[in-house]
RNA sequence: GGAGCUGUAGUUCAGUUUGGUUAGAACGCCUGCCUGUCACGCAGGAGGUCGCGAGUUCGAGUCUCGUCAGCUCCGCCA
């Protein structure tokens, strides 16, 4: 018999007591004294003490039960003799006068501070946890003031299909095949691109989706191979709507989940800066420490290394961390990761006792003066200095700052929210490994007109687009564009990204065509939502953000997805499986 | 594709440096005792392919190689 319930066992205090009343819920812990039991009982809202008097032979039964088992209880609401000012609801317990053993918890398989393997395949206990049900909450919230707010300025919500069609570039497609066109593949959208802009020649004019993407790309701490995204469109809009429409949206969300204010709009910087003084298209403004070219400054002289470096043109840049020392060890790690980023190594200058210690001084004629005088070194200080090709040296700093800013803990988790857009991104640029020109955001972005005028034949590279990125503490959280929405021009871009009008025909002719039909300009932008959700919460990963994540390797342990499939199915689809490699 | 860390009881871990008796602890589970706990307490008990496979050795949880899985990072992710 289900005991329909009065209350939730968070909900019960002083107000009730004397009632009667029902709560449903798990047992988190059962403390037996032999005479009675305090059985503590868990729902989404709390957990209340239940008191089993075990003299009572039905009630004794309460013996049998384990941590996990789902139970109603029927009882009174007392206040307590000993009132536990550590629960919400410790100043009273239900004196139980009945109850009913729903059903059997096998013992737990979990316990307080799971593994993240077993959360992953315990994940329906997992969801149990005080955090797990505070985080699927907060996003619900999340999801729920972005509908309202949007629905209020008029945009209105459209579901695109998920199965689509494989788009050009970008990232590597899942692929659904067709039974019934055997060797024909659907495509999992990357994201709505194609058909939010035709929704916009459509005529739906404000368009907006909670959208599942998906990309078959190696994993991340914050990156899914499916993931949700905030898709928004507009019509007759420019970057300047995107800007003012996104500013608000954010404004008014984190303002009704957080309570937090954050300014009406947001800093801007173009791509280009981003690189030169953070080392990273999405900066992380939250603190100091810019890389500066000191190349002008710098006196190579009596060192091989440096002299060959400026003769091949490249550059000297450095940045400085205030007041600390980091150690050899440390030193190393960001050796490291410089080299991963290319650089040759990484040079570090220390002032003691007004004096420059450094492993190169002993090189350098002027001891590195000129260059620790140029980057501002002061007593106690510590600069890093790398010199390789331009954007080399500024993503090695930049990694190099990152790993200072952990180091150190020169930001504080959550507490700010430090908005930034960042713009002018190039429109392409050259992959050496294909041998051919690509898009930097996405194919359908209108590039800057006089600039594809100027150097579409000569330097591609040159050519600005009117796209743009949100970045959030460092961490890119939305990116859009203005939409090319004038055929010639798309086709211009399309036959510069290496596609032959054979392949544009085949896959984009009913695109190109669309646009033939009076497109009105439009833009758009796409927040990535787990990401934005994770910042928020101060979570570490996107997997606490998400009720069914995968791990690094794509897979669910909970459904043990992937998997095979029969023979049968294979054959319904003209599928051989080959197993060779 | 590459690098690093991890894998021992149901769970979380110790043991691996320096190979050597019967692989330990805590929590959980089982049995019993207990009138006020909230990390209840007390007594007893069950529970292990040391991720998997080779190899070295008289002998491997421990050393070597391979492999699988989880996590983090690089590449990749318009």
């Amino acid at each position: 018999m289900l005991f329909k319930r009065t209350h939730f066992c968070g909900h019960l205090d002083l107000a009730c007591q004397g009632r009667e009343v029902i709560v449903n819920g798990w047992i988190r812990k059962i403390r037996d004294f032999g005479k009675f039991a305090f059985v503590d009982l868990w729902d989404h809202t709390g957990i209340a003490q239940m008191v089993f008097s075990l003299e009572d032979g039905e009630l004794s039964g309460i013996r049998q039960c384990i941590v996990g088992d789902s139970i109603g209880v029927k009882g009174k609401v007392v206040e307590r003799k000993d009132k536990n000012p550590n629960l919400p609801t410790g100043d009273i317990e239900v004196n139980v006068l009945s109850w009913e053993r729903y059903s059997i918890s096998e013992p737990f398989p979990v316990s307080e501070n799971p593994s993240e393997e077993t959360r992953l395949k315990y994940r329906y206990l997992d969801l149990r946890t005080e955090k797990m049900q505070r985080n699927l909450r907060f996003r619900h919230e999340v999801i729920k003031e972005i509908r309202d707010h949007l629905s209020e300025k008029g945009f209105i919500e459209v579901e695109t299909p998920i199965l689509s069609k494989s788009t050009p570039e970008g990232a590597r497609d899942y692929l659904v095949p067709s039974r019934l066109q055997p060797g024909h593949f659907y495509a999992l959208p990357q994201s709505p691109q194609i058909y939010k802009q035709l929704l916009m020649i459509g005529g739906v004019d404000r368009y907006f989706q909670i959208s599942r993407c998906f990309r078959d790309e190696d994993l991340r701490a914050n990156r899914q191979p499916e993931f949700t995204q905030l898709d928004v469109e507009m019509a007759y809009a420019d970057e300047e709507d995107i800007f003012s429409m996104t500013e608000a949206l954010f404004k008014d969300v984190v303002r009704k989940v957080t309570g937090k204010e954050i300014p009406a709009s947001f800093p801007r910087m173009t791509y280009q800066e981003a690189m030169s003084r953070y080392g990273s298209d999405k900066p992380d403004t939250r603190f100091g420490m810019l890389i500066s070219d000191v190349t002008g400054q710098c006196r190579p002289e009596g060192f091989g290394v440096l002299e060959e470096a400026l003769g091949r043109g490249d550059k000297v840049k450095g940045l400085v961390i205030p007041e600390k020392e980091p150690s050899r060890k440390e030193i190393d790690a960001m050796t490291d990761l410089a080299k991963e980023k290319g650089a040759g190594g990484l040079m570090w200058f220390k002032m003691k006792e007004g004096a420059i210690q450094s492993p190169v001084s002993k090189f350098l004629k002027d001891g590195g003066k000129s260059i620790t005088e140029a980057l501002g070194l002061r007593e106690g200080d510590t600069a890093f200095v790398v010199a390789s090709a331009d954007s080399v040296a500024s993503k090695a700093l930049g990694a190099v700052r990152l790993y200072l800013r952990d180091l150190y803990g020169l930001v504080e988790k959550v507490k700010e929210l430090h908005f930034l857009w960042v713009t002018d991104f190039p429109m392409f640029f050259y992959n050496e490994d294909e041998g051919r020109y690509e898009t930097e955001h996405h194919p359908f972005t209108m590039p800057d007109p006089d600039d594809m005028d100027r150097y579409l034949d000569k330097d591609p590279e040159k050519i600005r687009s009117r796209s743009y990125d949100l970045v959030l503490n460092g961490e890119e959280i939305a990116s859009g564009s203005v939409r090319n929405h004038i055929r010639p021009l798309q086709e211009k871009v399309f036959q510069k990204i290496g596609l032959t009008s054979e392949e544009l025909q085949k896959r984009f002719s009913f695109f190109l065509k669309a646009l033939q039909y009076g497109t009105p300009p439009h833009a758009g932008i796409a927040p990535g939502l787990d990401r934005f959700i994770q910042i928020l919460l101060g979570e570490e990963s996107i997997r606490d953000v998400i009720a069914f994540p995968k791990t690094t390797n794509a897979a669910c342990l909970m459904t043990e997805s992937p998997s095979e499939v029969d023979q049968v199915q294979l054959d319904e689809l003209r599928i051989m499986v080959n197993n060779k490699n």
